[in-house]
RNA sequence: GCGGAUGUGGCUCAGUUGGUAGAGCACAACCUUGCCAAGGUUGGGGUCGCCGGUUCGAAUCCGGUCAUCCGCUCCA
C-alpha cells in the first residue's frame, strides 16, 4: 500500500494497542496468529457497532426478529448448506518455483502455470475452511461438530420455529449477531481478515416475485447505514459481483466496500440467495420450510435476501474513517471523529484540578450522568492534556468541573470536534447532552 | 505455505569489534499552574519474542521456533 496510507494505518494500529482498543491475542506467550482481543475501549466500541446494527435492523422496524443460535453445529447442517462440499479447496505447491495453486482451477493438473514445469506439484492438500472438533470426550466420526463459518445457517435452520412463534409472514426477516470461524489460509491486515470474527447478518424472506425489489432495497438501506454513522460517502462504494465470482447459491451479490489504506475492501455483502437455502434444508431434514399464504391459497418457498456484514471490520472502518490529525497552536491534535453512537465513551468528566472539593463535585456529576451515558473519569495531570487524551479516543464531550461550579452549579461542556465550550447548569446537563447526542 | 525484512521497558528507538541493559515519551507520587498536551523533584517498570547451541562470558555469533510487516499464493 502507498506510504502515506501505510503510515496512517500504522498509527491507527498503534493507537489501538496503546489506548486499549485492540490487543494481539495471547501476547504474553508470543501472540496467536490471526486473533485479536478487544480491550476496554474496543469492547465498548464493538458493542456499539453491533447495537447500532440491531437498532437499525430490528428495533426501528416491525418486520425483523432477532435470534441467537449456537456456534457449534452438527455436520448435517453443513451438508445441507453445501459448506462441507464446497468450502474446501484442494491446493498444490510447485516444488520447483514454490508457487501455490488451486488444483481444480488448473488447465493442466500436472503443469505449473507459473514456471511451466511438469510433474513438480506436491500431493493436493484439502484446505477445509471450517473448524472441526468433536462433542463429548470420545473421538470418533459420530461426534463430529463444526464451528459455524457464517451465522446465516442458524436462521435457515430456525425458519420454521420463528415462523410458527412470531405470527410474521413474508416479507419478514431473521437477524443474528455473533461469532463465526473460518480457517483462512492467509489472514491479515490487522482485524480485517481473522479466523475468528463477528458477523451481523439478516436473512430477509420474501415472496419470489419480490426478490429483486428487496435486493435493491437492502443494498440502498445498508449503504446508507454506514453514512448515517459518519463514514463519508466518498470512502464507500457498492460493487456488484461479476457472474464468475458469484457463490453457488447466489443469483446476485453486491458488496458494500470501504476505502481501506490498502484499497477497496468488503464491509458487507448483500446477496440474493433465492430459495436455495430453505430448499436445501427442507430436502435434507424432511421438514417443510415454506409458507402457506391463506389469502391466495398458495404455498411457496420464500426467497431470501441476505445483507451480511462483518462487525469487526466495520469497527475498523469506523476507526479509519474517523481518524484525523490537525494543527492546533503549532501542535498536532489527534482526533477520532467517531459518531457519538459508536464512540466508546460519550462523556468524560474532568475536575479542573486535583483539589478535593472539585473531585467531590465532579464525582457527583459523574454519578448523575452514568445512568444515561457511558462515561470516563480522569483527574490526572493538566486539563489540556486530558482533553487531548479524550480527543484521541473519540469521546464526543468533556464535562469540566471548576471552582465556579461550586458556586454557580454549572459546568463547562467542551465539544470534541469544534473544541468550543459552553457553560451548562448541572441540573440541565443530562437534557443538554441528549440534545447534542440524539 | 514460499521468498524478503523485522522482533530490546506501555510506545518510538539506541546499544560501539560478544564482557552483569540506556534515552525520550508514557506511567505513579509530590510541588507548581489552572480551560486546550509534553514546568520542577522523586520513583516504579526490561525473562533484550521463545527454545537450544558455541563461548570463561551473548541483546550482540549459530540453529530452530513463534509473531509481525511486504511480495506471491489463497479468500466459499
Amino acid at each position: 500500500m502507498p506510504q502515506e496510507f501505510s503510515d496512517l494505518f500504522d498509527r491507527i494500529v498503534s493507537l489501538c494497542k496503546r489506548r486499549g482498543y485492540v490487543f494481539p491475542s495471547a501476547e504474553i506467550y508470543g501472540g496467536f496468529r490471526s486473533t485479536y482481543d478487544y480491550g476496554p475501549l474496543g469492547a465498548l466500541m464493538l458493542r456499539n457497532v453491533k447495537n447500532e446494527w440491531i437498532r437499525s435492523m430490528v428495533q426501528e422496524r416491525d418486520d425483523v426478529l432477532l435470534i441467537d443460535v449456537a456456534i457449534m453445529a452438527p455436520p448435517a447442517v453443513f451438508e445441507a448448506s453445501g459448506h462441507l462440499a464446497n468450502f474446501s479447496d484442494p491446493l498444490v505447491d510447485c516444488m520447483s518455483c514454490k508457487s501455490r495453486h488451486r488444483q481444480d482451477l488448473l488447465d493442466d493438473p500436472n503443469t505449473c502455470p507459473t514456471c511451466g514445469k511438469t510433474g513438480t506439484f506436491t500431493e493436493p492438500r484439502a484446505f477445509n475452511l471450517m473448524f472441526k472438533t468433536q462433542a463429548g470426550p470420545v473421538e470418533g466420526a459420530g461426534a463430529d461438530v463444526y464451528l459455524r463459518p457464517e451465522t446465516a445457517q442458524g436462521m435457515f435452520v430456525n425458519f420454521a420455529n420463528v415462523l410458527n412463534t412470531s405470527r410474521k409472514k413474508p416479507p419478514f426477516g431473521i437477524a443474528q449477531v455473533g461469532k463465526s470461524f473460518r480457517n483462512e489460509i492467509t489472514p491479515g491486515n490487522f482485524v480485517f481478515r481473522t479466523r475468528e470474527f463477528e458477523q451481523m447478518e439478516l436473512e430477509f424472506f420474501v415472496p419470489p416475485e419480490e426478490a429483486n425489489k428487496w435486493y435493491e432495497y437492502w443494498i440502498a438501506e445498508r449503504f446508507a447505514w454506514y453514512q448515517k454513522l459518519g463514514i463519508d460517502a466518498a470512502k464507500l462504494r457498492i460493487r456488484p459481483h461479476d457472474a464468475d465470482e458469484l457463490s453457488h447459491y447466489s443469483s446476485g451479490t453486491s458488496d458494500v466496500e470501504f476505502m481501506f489504506p490498502w484499497g477497496w475492501g468488503e464491509l458487507e455483502g448483500v446477496a440474493n440467495r433465492g430459495d436455495f437455502d430453505l430448499k436445501q434444508h427442507q430436502e435434507h431434514s424432511g421438514v417443510k420450510l415454506d409458507y402457506f399464504d391463506q389469502t391466495t391459497n398458495e404455498r411457496y418457498t420464500p426467497h431470501c435476501i441476505e445483507p451480511a456484514a462483518g462487525a469487526t471490520r466495520t469497527m475498523m472502518a469506523f476507526l479509519l474513517a474517523g481518524y484525523d490529525e490537525e494543527e492546533v497552536n503549532g501542535e498536532t491534535r489527534t482526533v477520532l471523529r467517531l459518531h457519538h453512537r459508536i464512540a466508546p465513551y460519550k462523556v468524560a468528566v474532568l475536575p479542573l484540578s486535583k483539589k478535593e472539593e472539585l473531585q467531590g463535585r465532579a464525582r457527583e456529576v459523574l454519578k448523575s450522568l452514568q445512568p444515561h451515558f457511558m462515561c470516563d473519569y480522569d483527574e490526572t495531570q493538566a486539563i489540556g492534556k486530558r482533553y487531548r487524551r479524550q480527543d484521541e479516543i473519540g469521546t464526543p464531550f468533556c464535562v469540566t468541573v471548576d471552582f465556579d461550579s461550586l458556586e454557580d452549579n454549572a459546568v463547562t461542556v467542551r465539544d470534541r470536534d469544534s473544541m468550543l465550550q459552553e457553560r451548562i447548569a448541572i441540573d440541565q446537563l443530562v437534557t443538554y447532552l441528549y440534545g447534542r447526542m440524539p
